[in-house]
DNA sequence: GACCTGCTGCGGATTG
């Protein structure tokens, strides 16, 4: 790779994709042709542009960097929210060499010092983005494009591209965000380095039922000041909790859970036994709403090889800085995809060790009223088919084709900002024409403009140029326009004066309650409404905060792999004892239903429907049976229909089928809340549904799966 | 019942 990696760069003018799995050499690859060539020609102007989605990866890089660039005497800038304004205007006053930068502090510039851009990077030979793939799909991604665009029309030339990229099932994607439009100019390098032994365990865990506790007994808890509201552990939790002590300790380990909480909860279950055990703890928490120093912290230990470290994570831990091989992987609950299953497990096994990773499933106890998705073991199923699939090195697209308005009108502000202002040609040409917007048309565009007239955020001068209106103004001259993503308001948690990180404003927060955090117990002794500060002292007992978010979507090939799971009979031999006995039962309940012809189950007054289909598919379906009246909601993929007299539904899903797909537009119509990015608020209903109809609905899927659902026996009765 | 990321600002007068 690094061989094709320095053909490519040093001979000839095209872009290029490396791709590699994590650590596999591929900033060397990309920074050592470059630097050969800039040896002797390093000053007067930036010369290479390495854009990173995180300011951790550039201080990582940095170090690197500037021992490999020091004795070539090419120097190494970087410059985020975190670097010094002094250092900063170092680089404006004699620009040169290598800057790492982050997209927001790209858009910082273009915004604060547009005339100064063309100057710093008049020379510029090279822009790398690091990390491609997490970029892709992505309103940030749609941003990094539209900045990339801009530097090019600024310095009034084309600048050579390279991406260093996850791989992906389908390249050609990386290569069409790297160079929109021109994908097949782009060369691809894909390390092959790729296949060694792999270890999987499954392991299934089986919840008692639990009696609902009612609404009175809720509130008592609740309101009980000195802190009981303490969690019982419930038993699979506990047997899980004493695996991973057993196989980790001792260990350099990384544990995943898929929300804050449940990492909060386990970090402080295995702390605990420690505790018990009377050995040093070695099991630490970090997740996004941790202060920085408590990462650091754990990031420090995970890197000294001298102790064991056993970190608890979300997602923070699968892609970025460098912690060297881990021993072990361990994935709690079915991971959110199977691209990001193989991020994680690209922490493990390297330099030639096998990759070992644990998956601990929970399925619960099933009763007379659990639902279908319960009795058919769906978790379990699911995790089965995510791992078939990454045994078979298919891995999630990015979805492509979205408009990503929210961000075109921030782009609009950037660019008039930039300019002083612009004509509306000049703008739908810079961002759309030639740009990365390119699905938006010249009428589409006339009618955004329009609108952000309407909330002031644009007015037009007598000679047709737009200007940042009021409004407008007030928002780009704040220093949150910079980030194309909405972050939520948070508080801040004290101890003793010390930042422990933050929670989100939705928590209810009463004084003398009790929360688990950063792996610990706590009490809040103060809370400060007006400067969002929240004080707490160590306590004994705890639960873990609820830190709120959005649900995910599964893909439709991951629901269609579990649909052929649950058809065969193979059990896989990565199943524990327990997986198994769940795959069984699942399949049991599959014949039973018999759902590998029929798609349609009732029980009690609710209609399940099955359409194997992703969530995009699954919710289209269900928001075309509201749309009609249904009592409808999707569940992991599952439609229930409420109260629906059965001949009436199959009539409705004929006709559906009939019809053919839905007019996904039309449909956003009787969706209410679908506001979710930045400036949604600023786009006229129609614009929004146009954006949200690409962005959340799937109706070819849903009327495929329609069609099967009716051509299967349950709806096939044909009495008029 | 989800996760993560990021981010400003000047220029001239005065003093030693």
């Amino acid at each position: 790779m690094q061989e094709q990696a320095a053909h490519a760069i040093l001979d000839g003018p095209a872009d290029i994709v490396i791709a590699a799995a994590t650590a596999g050499g591929k900033t060397e690859a990309a920074f050592l042709p470059i630097c050969s060539l800039l040896v002797g020609a390093a000053t007067g102007s930036v010369r290479v542009l390495y854009v990173s989605p995180l300011k951790a990866l550039i201080n990582d890089q940095y170090s690197r960097l500037d021992a490999l660039c020091e004795h070539l005497e090419i120097p190494v800038h970087r410059w985020h929210g975190d670097v010094d304004t002094a250092k900063k205007h170092q680089v404006l006053r004699e620009p040169s060499g290598v800057l790492l930068i982050t997209p927001e502090s790209l858009e910082a510039l273009f915004v604060l010092r547009g005339t100064q851009v063309s100057g710093l990077c008049g020379g510029l030979q090279f822009v790398v983005v690091d990390e491609l793939h997490s970029f892709m799909g992505t309103e940030r991604g749609r941003q990094l494009q539209s900045l990339l665009h801009r530097l090019e029309l600024t310095v009034r030339r084309r600048v050579r591209r390279i991406g260093l990229s996850a791989t992906l099932g389908d390249m050609s994607l990386a290569a069409e965000f790297l160079r929109p439009r021109e994908r097949e100019r782009v060369t691809l390098i894909t390390s092959s380095a790729e296949g060694h032994e792999l270890r999987v365990q499954v392991r299934g865990y089986e919840r008692p039922a639990r009696i609902k506790p009612t609404a009175k007994s809720n509130s008592q808890l609740d309101q009980t000041p000195s802190g009981t509201g303490d969690t019982e552990d419930s038993l699979d939790d506990i047997s899980i909790a004493q695996h991973l002590f057993r196989v980790l300790r001792g260990s350099h380990s990384l544990v995943f859970a898929n929300s804050r909480m449940e990492v909060e909860f386990f970090a402080d279950l295995l702390r605990r036994e420690c505790e018990r055990l009377k050995v040093p703890n070695e099991f630490w928490p970090h997740h996004g709403s941790l202060s920085r120093d408590l990462r650091q912290d754990v990031e420090a230990m995970l890197k000294d090889r001298s102790r064991p470290t056993i970190a608890v994570c979300t997602t923070t831990l699968e892609l970025g800085i460098d912690i060297g091989a881990m021993s072990s992987i361990a994935q709690i609950g079915s991971p959110p995809s199977v691209a990001s299953l193989r991020q994680r497990l690209g922490r493990s096994g390297r330099r030639g060790d096998p990759a070992t990773l644990r998956v601990y499933v929970r399925e619960e106890e099933v009763t007379l009223d659990s639902a279908p998705q319960e009795t058919l073991r769906l978790q379990l199923i699911e995790t089965v088919a995510m791992v078939e699939l990454l045994l078979r090195q298919w891995y999630e697209p990015p979805v492509t084709g979205q408009l990503h308005l929210s961000t075109l009108v921030q782009q609009v502000l950037s660019v008039i900002a930039q300019c002083g202002g612009a004509r509306p040609i000049e703008a739908w040409t810079a961002l759309c024409k030639t740009g990365p917007f390119e699905s938006v048309s010249q009428g589409m565009f006339a009618g955004l403009l329009r609108e952000l007239g309407v909330h002031d955020l644009l007015t037009q001068s007598t000679d047709g140029t737009l200007l940042l209106g009021g409004a407008g103004e007030r928002i780009v001259n704040r220093y949150d326009f910079y980030a194309a993503f909405v972050s939520p308001e948070e508080y801040r948690l004290l101890a003793g004066g010390k930042p422990l990180g933050t929670l989100p404003i939705s928590q209810p927060i009463v004084e003398g309650m009790s929360l688990i955090f950063a792996g610990r117990r706590w009490r809040v002794v103060s809370f400060d409404e007006l400067q969002k500060v929240i004080e707490v002292v160590p306590s004994a007992a705890g639960k873990p905060p609820r830190f709120g978010g959005q649900g995910g979507t599964k893909h439709d090939v991951v629901r269609q792999e579990m649909f052929r799971v649950l058809r065969g009979s193979e059990v896989p031999r990565y199943l524990d004892a327990t997986a198994q006995q769940l795959l069984r039962e699942g399949r049991a309940e599959f014949r039973r239903l018999s759902l590998d012809t029929c798609s349609v189950v009732q029980r009690g007054d609710c209609t399940y429907l099955f359409p194997w289909r992703g969530d995009r598919a699954s919710n289209t379906i269900m928001l075309h049976l509201r749309a009609l009246e249904f009592d409808a909601v999707a569940e992991a993929g599952v439609v229930g229909i409420f109260k629906a007299p059965s001949a009436a539904l199959a009539t409705t899903l004929r006709r559906l089928s009939d019809m053919g797909p839905v007019d996904a537009v039309e449909l956003a119509r009787t969706v209410r809340n679908k506001g979710s990015e930045k400036y949604d608020w600023s786009l006229s209903e129609s614009l929004l549904c146009e954006d949200f109809a690409r962005r959340a609905l799937d109706p070819q899927g849903a009327w495929e799966a329609i069609a099967n659902i009716v051509s299967a026996r349950g709806v096939e009765s044909e009495s008029p």
